[in-house]
RNA sequence: UGGGCUGUCGCCAAGCGGUAAGGCAACGGACUUUGACUCCGUCAUCCGUGGGUUCGAAUCCCGCCAGCCCAG
């Protein structure tokens, strides 16, 4: 038998074949599934919605089924206090601070990297595994690095940038070197009910995608109308409270102009959400902070790397340089559309992720 | 109260006798392990209202209503 490995199943297409694949490659494999989420946090249910999340209580079943049929040991592990304090409530900390929060990477870091990984070493596991597309590998030095995947239209190595060294070297993607279509083919080979799954979408805690009175239950504060200005402080209209908008917004703003309008700025202080237009969008630097390098200990120099400001967005070359124990000042080689705080920033080096830090502004 | 101007989709706005452009907003979909952006699609049988002229009018004529401006 080979080393015991602890495989994440969420219950969709990709963590199911990649318990496959390592089961196949003669790993000891046990399946285990987080329950983060408790029904009292969840709105009421809708018996006719299609669930397309990726950790709803029927997807438990999903991925149950699938250790099943490869004969694989299987958990479920309550992690639903932890999700609520790092996850929900930082959620909703960084909407009221005005930013626009990336949740799946708090759960990342928090919920499947910590607390899954540490359960999986006390449970007698040599390693943990996902179905996130992108690789690890060790360098000669004994450094583990985060690669992207091999399908430029699947890489997830944004979502992992927070990773440490000790997660990494404790990490298995199988799903790295491949392609979607053939994590699909090899799902419907092996009679996997979840084969055509679609991916998942949307925040996970949120179902229904009303994500501002997900805030207002949680916070049991009441989020007030409030000004749209422009960039000389002129009054446009009325917001309908500012955990609605979050910057490059063009959508939802009810208001008419001879131009498409956009949120440029939300400032909590003063209640007020600033609109401008495409153009005012623009900036060349942003300063990152909560740095996490991986592919060194620091930037003792200014280092050419090709940022990614969001998820799904192409890279753009620019000078980071390190300006503080956790903090990053990044210098576009020319302006981006959009930097908004509250979203993470990942540095790449070719194929290979430097680091990544929250966006501050 | 006289004189002038205007009245086309929620907002802005083409149209000037031949059978309702476009932009913004909205809505639906695609994309997507976050929020956005983007893309695609839908969106006035009817042009303040009542008559008239005409084969035919939002477009011409008359009355009325509403709003704006100037005068007093």
């Amino acid at each position: 038998m080979g080393e015991r490995v602890l495989v994440a199943m969420s219950g969709g297409v990709d963590s199911s074949v990649a318990a496959l694949l390592l089961r196949q490659a003669g790993f000891d494999c046990l399946g285990a599934t987080m329950r983060l989420v408790d029904n009292a946090d969840l709105p009421p249910l809708d018996p006719h919605r299609e669930s397309r999340t990726c950790c709803s209580l029927e997807d438990a079943e999903d991925a149950r089924a699938v250790a099943y049929r490869l004969g694989m040991p299987f958990y479920v592990f309550n992690f639903v206090e932890g999700f609520r304090r790092q996850v929900m409530d930082r959620f909703t900390a960084a909407y009221q601070r005005g930013e626009t929060p990336n949740p799946c990477i708090d759960c990342n870091r928090f919920m499947k990297f910590d607390r899954l990984l540490r359960r999986a070493l006390e449970i007698g596991c040599d390693r943990m595994a996902t179905g996130h597309y992108a690789r690890v590998e060790q360098a000669p030095s004994g450094r583990w690095l985060l690669k992207k995947a091999l399908d430029p239209d699947k890489d997830q190595s944004y979502v992992l940038y927070a990773l440490t060294q000790f997660q990494l070297s404790h990490l298995l993607l199988p799903l790295g070197g491949l392609h979607k279509a053939q994590v699909r083919a090899l799902a419907a080979e092996n009679g996997f009910g979840n084969a055509q799954k679609p991916d998942s979408q949307d925040i996970c805690f949120v179902p229904d995608g009303d994500y501002a009175g997900f805030i207002r239950r949680r916070t049991g504060q009441e989020f007030p109308p409030g000004d749209f200005v422009g960039p000389q402080g002129q009054v446009y209209g009325q917001h309908r409270g500012i955990i609605h908008y979050t910057v490059g917004q063009r959508k939802g703003l009810g208001l008419s102009f001879p131009q498409p309008m956009y949120v440029c700025r939300v400032d909590p202080a003063r209640n007020r959400v600033v609109l401008g237009r495409q153009e005012d969008l623009f900036s060349r630097t942003l300063h990152a902070r909560d740095l996490n390098l991986i592919a060194c200990d620091e930037l003792t120099a200014p280092l050419r790397v090709r940022a990614k400001i969001r998820y799904r967005q192409p890279e753009q070359p620019a000078l980071a340089q390190q300006v503080g124990p956790d903090e990053l000042l990044l210098t576009f080689d020319g302006p981006q559309r959009a930097v908004t705080p509250g979203q993470a920033v990942v540095l790449y080096d070719g194929d290979t992720v430097v680091g990544g830090g929250t966006i501050a502004g």
